[in-house]
DNA sequence: ATTTCCCTCATACTTTAGGGTGATTTGAAT
DNA sequence: ATTCAAATCACCCTAAAGTATGAGGGAAAT
């Protein structure tokens, strides 16, 4: 229990025996003092060394050291997760969103039929979805569409 | 000369001063111990006190100030990644270097037409290099052609 | 010398894409 | 209430894409 106490206060308690040591000390000095005809000088000479060392190790104990943050950039290579897209384009080239879905579907390679399965669709509208698209995006293929789309960010 | 060297050595000379008049306080100390009959427990206090002052000041003034150093990794997202072929994957799926050509210009949203009077060849050709790059991709459209070529990083 | 691959082109045929037009419904805005 | 845009679907027609197959020349490897 008590060594445990000790243990987690290891620093408070060394100070505390310092101390204990250096009074010890000192009033050995001002023993010899009187026993020894010992010049004042000297004795005032120990106590000033003792005490600018305490001084010294107080300054070091206490002052915390300074953090100098250095912040290190790394460059990281990003492939597609960055994608966010590009709300403004989307408002200006007036996309709707049915449009946006279908050409996300196109950018993966579908066909007008798989499309249009895939939204439970006719052909039919999933074409007419298509025209608009690529009137929009001022293109004639699907090809060019998924390239133009890709350059505005507009699918991922 | 003089001041410009004072100047120079500002920090010395001011520890020379301080210390002189320190050790004149002291004298003035002693003087006043042997006028008054002071104790002497109070004249060691006072030096103690003093000296483990001037031991902060001088571990603060000599020693350089610790510093840790906070490394901090901020990630930069690097997007420019200029493209660079996978040839690799090229040789591994054994597109010739035609075909790797019509890939790249299939990606760029021309028809098979226009790619034949780009490489100043037949439409037929075109077409079977298409069927090809298909076949080698293991893909049935252009556009599921040119995902796959975007993802296995062989065209820009 | 033979094989193999690439590149080229061709014919015939099927599938998919795309253009044009029009109609209906629904929901939001004016 | 009317207007407008979005979304849906249909029909017709043309263009483009894609499949299958074959064939010939050339270059490189075995």
């Amino acid at each position: 229990m008590i060594f445990k106490f000790l243990i987690r206060n290891r620093s408070v308690f060394l100070y505390g025996i310092s101390l204990a040591i250096l009074l010890l000390f000192i009033k050995w000095l001002e023993w010899r003092l009187i026993v020894i005809d010992y010049t004042i000088e000297l004795y005032v000479g120990a106590i000033a060394v003792i005490f600018t060392g305490l001084g010294i190790w107080l300054a070091k104990k206490l002052t915390q050291p300074r953090t100098n943050t250095l912040v290190i950039e790394k460059q990281v290579l990003v492939k597609t997760e960055h994608f966010v897209l590009n709300e403004a384009e989307v408002t200006r080239l007036r996309l709707s969103k049915r449009e946006l879905e279908v050409l996300q579907l196109m950018a993966e390679g579908l066909s007008n039929l798989q499309i249009a399965d895939r939204l439970f669709l006719s052909l039919d509208t999933i074409k007419t979805h298509s025209s608009k698209i690529f009137e929009k995006l001022e293109v004639q293929r699907r090809t060019q569409a998924v390239e133009m789309a890709r350059k505005l960010n507009i699918i991922s």
